[in-house]
DNA sequence: CGGTTTCTGAGGTACGCACCTCAAAAATGC
DNA sequence: GCATTTTTGAGGTGCGTACCTCAGAAACCG
């Protein structure tokens, strides 16, 4: 049997009560109690029964998710993910909010935070743009015990608890590999779409991306990052203005969002099918992009896992538990047309009979 | 706040303990007082709180993990795998036990289950051949009520709850693709292996992969598939005659374990980093021979990822409680020596403070 | 040393559920 | 309508923990 706080108590030779202050950090436990206490809890290797302390609590827990408040197929994906884990078993007594907020405005984050500000939150996930502002807030989240993820992009200027997301540098590994090997051995120039140069993780891909192609592609020359603002109107128009700028580009890498906007420069400049295009996330535009071969491969990340693994590792925090690095590490999928599975599967329903 | 089981008897103007009867499917209940208590939990949208409920029933779940008796790097980290989870909170409050059994005798995995016939098991993980005994043991489980999902590969005639692991098909089909990307346009030959064609997950990769070749690289021919049964010798015997039999051989694809003994035919033909070679898993072998360029592209799936979700699927059908898809669905890594990620991270303890 | 402050112990209630007993009520058979 | 059987209700205990109160003990102060 696993020991319960009665036999550290007696362990410890203390009543029921102390271990009880010592374990939830009470006040009114002398030091050296406190050191009784916890020498009788490492010898008999105690662990909470969270299940058991959650019961007894009735606690609730409070995350927030902030979004940039951006139109792209990803973002809706990610927030019906979110949605949907709210739903599940690892949102037990949690309630989430997911805030939307403009992404140009740099206050606004604060505000969405400022919103909340009626009762303490207890994790909050967030996904922005590297700014002064934004590690700021994150310092002060932390101050005021709160934890923190960043998601998909991270900000490793701040003290946030955790970073959800993929390893952007490999996934740039990974699309300067693919998209070298597939534009063959003849010499040209690469355009790179970009959402913003503010962002992490477009950052890290791009320089994944040069690293590789500086070692292993050196006929292959990447053009300055193209930033079309996950605005489909300013990535055709950029796009477009590379393809007539330079006449040798043999390949587009589409790092951020913007396959809506490049897909119509291709178009307009008459290149569709005829570039070697490596694309980011499963759309429904990447997805017939890669079926009617205008896309030649896709670096996609599973949004449900970031949405599980942000909830599960802000649970982790607030409880002051381990997490299992292995279980969090969000893989990437390359996509081919050739491997791109059909629907997903139908969701698995338990017995009717009788409802547990 | 969800409503418990005192509201379900108030709003089905009965008892808790009929509540508790129904709940509990215990007997001495009318059929129509059954239904007006089902009815209130409808009403209400009740679920059962299933960690009040194991607190109080003081229940342990006994999972069992049959494995092939197999010197593999792969199996080796499988094993280590479900160690690991045992240990981690998916384990929660179960006993796990991991039995290997030599894969060549059809009575060992059953005597291995008559081994745990004392008491009677929750759920059973099973990798194993697709012959007749192995279906059998699972009817005759499922009928007894024990949950059953198949891992790594899987018996689609058998009536298991769920497979736990990667589309093989998929997988196979990944693996032709860049096999086929890779080896260029002249006409070759290409050698497979396999552990043994009995093996469901060969058999889908041998599946995709030719599906593939015939689809868009037809003037690649795939030879018939070499069976090296898990032994290194025996591997390395079939792939050098193999190889001396046909001069034409462009690529080898290792579909199953073997690739050391492949690399010893390899090396005594002087082929070494001269074929196009995609293999499966990341072992040490694979990884050394991304890197030294030895072979071309490695397809993984996470021994972590097969562990939890074998565990979380096993508990919850164990519940009666419903499965999320989206998180059970095992993902295919392609790894490529430009994308190989260095050491995995280190593990991310939580606060030395209190031992929660 | 007495008085004050700081610790500690004993005990209780609650969380949501499982499982038990015993008596009372209702349904059933004849 | 009575005896018998089947259902149901009331109530209790325990799982492991959180959190509360109050009295008493120990440590500290001058």
């Amino acid at each position: 049997m696993r020991p319960t706080v009665n036999d550290i108590a007696h362990e410890a030779g203390v009543s029921l009560a102390t271990v009880d202050r010592v374990l939830n950090a009470r006040p009114g436990v002398r030091a050296k109690t406190i050191r009784a206490v916890n020498d009788a809890i490492d010898r008999l290797g105690y662990v909470r029964n969270v299940a058991a302390a959650n019961l007894a609590r009735q606690r609730r827990y409070r995350f927030l998710f902030i979004l940039p408040a951006v139109e792209t197929q990803f973002l809706h994906a990610l927030q019906a993910a979110i949605a949907d884990a709210a739903r599940g078993p690892l949102a037990e007594s949690s309630d989430l909010v997911i805030a939307t907020v403009p992404q140009r405005d740099p206050h606004a984050i604060v505000r969405a935070l400022e919103d909340q500000g009626d009762q303490p939150i207890d994790g909050c996930a967030i996904m922005a743009h590297e700014t002064p502002d934004v590690r700021d807030l994150i310092i002060r989240l932390k101050a005021q015990g709160t934890a923190v993820v960043t998601l998909v992009t991270d900000q490793p200027q701040a003290p946030r608890d955790h970073f959800v997301g993929i390893d952007n540098r490999a996934a740039g590994r990974t699309a300067g590999v693919l998209l070298g090997r597939f534009a063959g051995s003849a010499p040209g120039r690469i355009a790179v779409v970009v959402s913003s140069m503010l962002a992490r993780d477009m950052v890290d891909r791009r320089l994944g991306f040069d690293e590789v192609l500086a070692e292993r592609f050196p006929h292959l020359q990447a053009l300055p990052s193209l930033e079309g603002h996950d605005d489909r109107d300013l990535t055709a128009r950029i796009t477009a203005a590379c393809l007539a700028a330079h006449d040798t580009v043999v390949a587009i890498y589409v790092a951020g969002a913007g396959m809506r906007g490049v897909n119509e420069a291709l178009r307009r400049a008459g290149l569709v099918g005829r570039l070697v295009v490596v694309a980011h996330e499963l759309t429904d535009h990447t997805r017939s992009g890669l079926e009617d071969g205008s896309i030649d491969a896709v670096i996609a990340q599973d949004v449900g896992h970031l949405a599980r693994s942000a909830l599960r590792i802000l649970r982790a925090k607030a409880d002051r538990m381990a997490i299992d690095a292995g279980q969090e590490q969000i893989r990437i999928s390359v996509l081919l047309r050739e491997n791109l599975a059909p629907a997903p599967p139908a969701p698995d329903l338990p017995d009717p009979a009788i409802p547990f």
